[in-house]
DNA sequence: CAGGGAATGTTGACACAGTCAACTTCGAGC
DNA sequence: GCTCGAAGTTGACTGTGTCAACATTCCCTG
């Protein structure tokens, strides 16, 4: 993976560390865990590899920089969570969505402050392309169950990338809320997490379902104009 | 409001401010707004009251105690925000939801840095119950809302905080991913911001919506043990 | 095989942040 | 009138992001 490993294997010196860019996203990344987002520091990850305060800026332009590839690497673990969870259920495109879901809640519980920076103010997709492809990645996996969803007849039709929005608007909603602690206890005493997480999607899944024309549906007006502002 | 102009009319003095308080929340609001979350300082919001670095110590423990105390005015005015929506639709519980919905979705586009930090890592609920009760407060009206759309007949029978938290998941997911800056570009191209409020509202609303018993709703298996792990 | 860039690390320094201790000033109640 | 506590100030400490100047090592070219 790394650029270095990639060549002639060059040795680690006592004055060239070898893989100081890698090395300097685990030693992030394990500060995330154990200290929290506010725990992460460029000078703390340097001493964590072992290495002087303004080494990383031979690897990193910027703090932001090397927080964003910390970010990318989660995106790139999400995906493969997401991944793995259609995966088990390649028969059944509905089931297939819930275990996404699932998948990411999971995801975000086991790695909190991870998920809080893949998706916080720290790093901004704008300045950092390789996070948003990552990102795009990781959901788009939505879209195309939602595709095979609809093959199927599970699913009812329509642009399958607006339908997988409001799927990845419900699942995102419910993992940021867990991961910031604002569900309330009275929620949360009553349901584990996961459950909620199916819940969340059930609702959706409903809504996406294939229906006989409903009076109910089409009874709610398309765009009412006079909504509140502000 | 403050607590200055309610007490005997104490005059500032070149010395003491008189309601150094408010005027630290407002200014710290300041900074949000221009700066963004990484702007807003302790001291810098002291600078912006015309006040020296400690002098915050006498009101906030901690510069979290400040942050907590603006993304608190947050979630007040949030909920006047959704009440306001509420109202508007007093007639229809449905279009009610869905006005609520957008007016979310547009005060997080208004105040993107106020939105994120009243949703961050920078102040934990658990720390600030204040900050909870706040929150708490302006999502409950999402539950009162569903209970008048069940008795209406526009919204199926069942626990109401458990329905509302469902649209919780998917108002707040949007708000969050709208100031993420995370909504794709070719998504945020062909449909504004409000609009993906109203669809990711209707398909969730079509969910929540009652129905005759349906086939493909009780296909769904109620849990599958065989997920994702990680 | 030699030698010279180009990478990669190191040291030292600067500005600024959060925070605290010690001191000062002011308003209110005995 | 005087004192006491609340509210503000000054000065200092540590830690952080960042940069410039210097040191070391790798690897390519002759």
């Amino acid at each position: 993976m790394s650029r270095r490993a990639a060549a002639t294997a060059r040795r680690r010196t006592a004055y060239h560390h070898g893989d100081l860019r890698a090395a300097l996203v685990t030693a992030a990344t394990a500060l995330l865990d154990t200290e929290g987002p506010l725990g992460v520091t460029l000078r703390g990850a340097a001493r964590g590899a072992g290495v002087s305060q303004a080494a990383p800026y031979r690897h990193f332009s910027d703090k932001s920089a090397l927080l964003a590839a910390v970010a990318e690497d989660g995106f790139r673990r999400l995906r493969h969570a997401i991944a793995r969870a259609a995966r088990t259920h390649a028969r059944d495109p509905v089931a297939a969505l819930r275990a996404m879901a699932i998948a990411v809640v999971r995801f975000a519980a086991a790695h909190p402050s991870h998920y809080r920076l893949m998706s916080g103010p720290a790093v901004r997709g704008r300045d950092h392309p390789a996070l948003r492809d990552a990102a795009v990645g990781a959901w788009a996996l939505l879209a195309g169950a939602i595709e095979r969803g609809q093959r199927a007849g599970r699913i009812r039709p329509g642009d399958p990338v607006a339908l997988s929005f409001a799927l990845w608007c419900s699942i995102h909603g419910l993992a940021v809320l867990a991961v910031d602690e604002q569900i309330p206890a009275n929620v949360l005493k009553v349901v584990p997490l996961e459950q909620l997480a199916e819940h969340a999607t059930r609702c959706l899944l409903e809504g996406l379902a294939p229906r006989p024309p409903s009076r109910a549906a089409r009874r709610a007006r398309p765009a009412s104009r006079a909504t509140a502002r502000q």
